[in-house]
DNA sequence: AGACGTCTTGTGAACGCTAACAATGGAAGG
DNA sequence: CCTTCCATTGTTAGCGTTCACAAGACGTCT
């Protein structure tokens, strides 16, 4: 039984033109040095015979395997699938990143690996030797896994940290949560808000800090209290119901809450309802994500725009063009933006409104 | 410069283990006839040396590659995301393939090809002739596409066709399209329903036309009417708006609908709040998808559930397990559920209640 | 005891492509 | 006219793995 084969190869595109292997592989891969009526006499073989060069062979031989590799935290991964959660991450992620690899020749391959492990290293070791990408993409938290970042430094592979404020080894890329945090904050101050809540995302991941940290920042500007106003989740909505209880159930409790996520955001709303407020009458709502859940909630959601898709685009160019071109310096910021929907309004004038 | 390399190979294993690199083969493909002893050592010099076999090297001597693509159309699939219509499809077929793929050692690639396209013959060879995979899972609409399923047979190419009623080259798996479209109708019939409108998703999708059957059908066995009560959608939200205004227009306007797509229901309730009517007061609403999206709105949709991750899962291990197993007959079902939830509700007792 | 079969291991070639180097030809410079 | 150099093409080897086949060990049957 004949093995199955790959139907053309350079082969025959080599016979085909009447050539060398080496001339149809340099017009593959556009290297200089041919001329061109030599050129287009093998491109025209290629065409005929509708030749693809199979990337395992270009992998074996020469230094490129055509591929990129995203990795994403396998618990929180599988987690988000199974309760449902429409994140969006992975369609973002993949769709963002795939389309910018096409561009180029390339393809996204997503791999699972759980940051927390022991095993991290030979789980990554295992998938970097298995596909031998040409560069790597990193989503939080495995942004700022140390284990993992040092292993695909030594290794020389280019990667991007996806979600990353800090310079470091490979490229980082923020979404500028600093930046945005306080922008969604500015907003409700200039809605007239004086006691504005903040629903935090885990330690585990640092853009949980960044984010309060923009929080904090624009209260002080505007010379508002914080203490006591934030509370945390760990994006989930469970978690955000447990949150909003707390910060809602206070004395005197904040009349806009910027949640670190819809899934959040759309508990606070939750919340709120339980206790009798009307969003965004009584309670203004910011969230982050900007999923398309918050399209079609009620009252629909005004949020932060994480421009994922972007950014993993913007990554991925990094890594394809880092064979070439020298590494940018510092951190890449990707502008996200606050878009306004029907869950931020002006505070409510009368106190005690609230109970109705 | 050295070319960059993978470090352990097996040629590292077989040194370590003082055998010839075919036993090594022979231990890491789970091959028989090697003696326990052997195989035993052999394992011991792989875990050692963290050895992991190079995929693309694999593919170059071997039969497999140990990749599997799934084949989205590319229009669809990149307008969904574009509008953030969060059709969760991409989420749930990448991490529902990619799971299983894993149980087995495979991986999954995702590529997004035209279906309507004049060249997609020239795209799938090329993605097939670079990638090499062991199998590919066709997603509507591509799994009705005779030029990619006559090649894909002809390249002798294992393949599955998701959304599938029809057995045909390849594994064809459905999810039972007339069955739910006619189990939710019931359900509104028992309900007390006796107009029942359904909008349905475009012709070019065959599973639009078996909704519609299950919908007559069950219509039919209750001695009820379907004339003037069906409308056609892309399952998009604009179209769900024309649709809805046309069936609820009408002189005597349906009191409960089926809608193809959980955007197109939405659209639905958009439109019976513009007519002045409640959900599910005045008005029963059933979509198909169960996307996130549904348990947010006001009030939570009844839906559909699409179990595609399981289904892509099955199409998957059916595909790996191809190379040695005889193909099953005829049309694998993958059964979905109706998930009840606040927009359907017995049939409105009097009449002209409609415009309060 | 010899022939034969089966289980176990090893050997050489091949997969499709590119890196490194060699060979050719013509232009430029003396 | 000869050397030198560069642009262009070709040749060889090798990437890491498996296939096809060979060879050895051992047991079984006549």
């Amino acid at each position: 039984m004949a093995r199955r084969r790959q139907s053309v190869t350079i082969k025959h595109v080599a016979a085909d033109a009447g050539v060398s292997l080496q001339t149809v592989s340099r017009v593959i891969n556009d290297e200089p040095n041919v001329r061109p009526a030599m050129r287009a006499r093998v491109q025209a073989s290629i065409d005929k015979l509708g030749y693809t060069p199979s990337i395992a062979a270009q992998r074996m031989s020469g230094s490129r395997s055509y591929l990129i590799m995203a990795l994403n935290d396998r618990e929180r991964t599988i987690a988000d699938w199974r309760e449902r959660r429409g994140t969006d991450w992975v369609d973002q992620m993949l769709l963002g990143g795939m389309l910018t690899c096409a561009e180029h020749g390339y393809r996204m391959i997503v791999e699972l690996i759980d940051t927390h492990s022991d095993h991290v290293e030979r789980e990554l070791n295992a998938a970097l030797t298995a596909l031998q990408p040409d560069g790597v993409v990193l989503t939080p938290p495995h942004s700022e896994n140390p284990l993992i970042t040092r292993l695909l430094a030594e290794r020389g592979i280019p990667f991007a940290r996806i979600g990353s404020n800090e310079p470091g080894p490979g490229f980082a890329l923020t979404m500028g949560d600093t930046r945005n945090a306080a922008d969604a904050t500015r907003h409700l101050i200039d809605l007239g808000h004086e006691r504005i809540g903040m629903i935090a995302g885990p330690d585990s991941y640092s853009l949980s800090g960044w984010r309060i940290e923009g929080w904090r920042l624009a209260l002080t500007e505007a010379g508002l209290a914080h203490d006591g106003l934030d509370a945390m989740g760990d994006f989930g909505f469970e978690s955000g119901l447990k949150a909003a209880r707390a910060l809602l159930g206070q004395d005197d409790p904040p009349t806009a809450i910027v949640a670190s996520s819809d899934q959040m955001a759309l508990a606070t709303m939750d919340v709120a309802r339980e206790l009798g407020l009307t969003v965004p009458r009584d309670l203004s709502v910011i969230s982050f994500d900007n999923t398309p859940i918050v399209r079609f909630t009620d009252p629909p959601l005004t949020a932060v725009d994480q421009p994922i898709a972007e950014t993993i685009s913007r990554a991925v160019e990094l890594i394809i063009r880092a064979r070439r071109d020298a590494a940018p310096a510092g951190v890449i910021d990707v502008e996200g933006a606050l878009v306004e929907r029907g869950s931020t309004a002006a505070k409510p004038h009368m106190k005690g409104v609230k109970r109705a």
